[in-house]
DNA sequence: CATTCAAGTTAGCATATTCTAATAATGGGA
DNA sequence: TCCCATTATTAGAATATGCTAACTTGAATG
């Protein structure tokens, strides 16, 4: 089936790119909200925002609300073994 | 190091396509020529390629030649492994 | 309510990808 | 050497991606 191989590929395109990488390391140990996440990337907030939708979107994150804030966590842990996986 | 995700995404991206993910799954067991990866596929010769230069170049496919043909087999079983872990 | 801060969305531009069609380059026979 | 099969490369158009800046939404609080 070729509509198979294109999700997979959609899956690894959500990975590939430096950005998103760096968030899936950020939020390896611990759920954080956008500002943090874009103050420790040094990144714009509308930049931050969109690349998190990405990955929601393919159900490697997950997000809750808290007070007033957006907590992103990694919701599908094959994302962190790709990742350990091209490292070595 | 960001250039160091960098490179991390440019493989990733390499593997982020329909077709180079049907590539290696035909080579898994077996190399074979550019020829008959494009009847397996049933695309065109130019876009075969193309996409086995992509794999190449980050080093996911090695090439040797034989008689007329060019043999791409896998090289980096990463890959595989890779492509395995987004199937389960 | 009105304000404020966090987050999401949109528009628009720049760059990157991907495909096709056409054109090289390569090597092995006849 | 002259073809022929195989593979690589190029150009160009269509589409996709990524970023910034601006705007909108929403929720909490005074």
């Amino acid at each position: 089936m070729d509509q198979e191989k294109t999700v997979q590929a959609e899956y690894l395109k959500a990975l590939a790119h430096p950005t998103r990488i760096r968030i899936l390391e950020l939020l390896d140990q611990e759920g954080r909200c956008v500002t943090n996440i874009g103050e420790k990337l040094d990144l714009k907030q509308s930049n931050i925002s969109q690349h998190l939708g990405i990955l929601r979107s393919r159900g490697i994150l997950s997000l809750r609300r808290e007070g007033g804030l957006s907590i992103y966590c990694i919701k599908d842990l094959k994302a962190l073994k790709i990742l350990n996986l091209i490292k070595g």
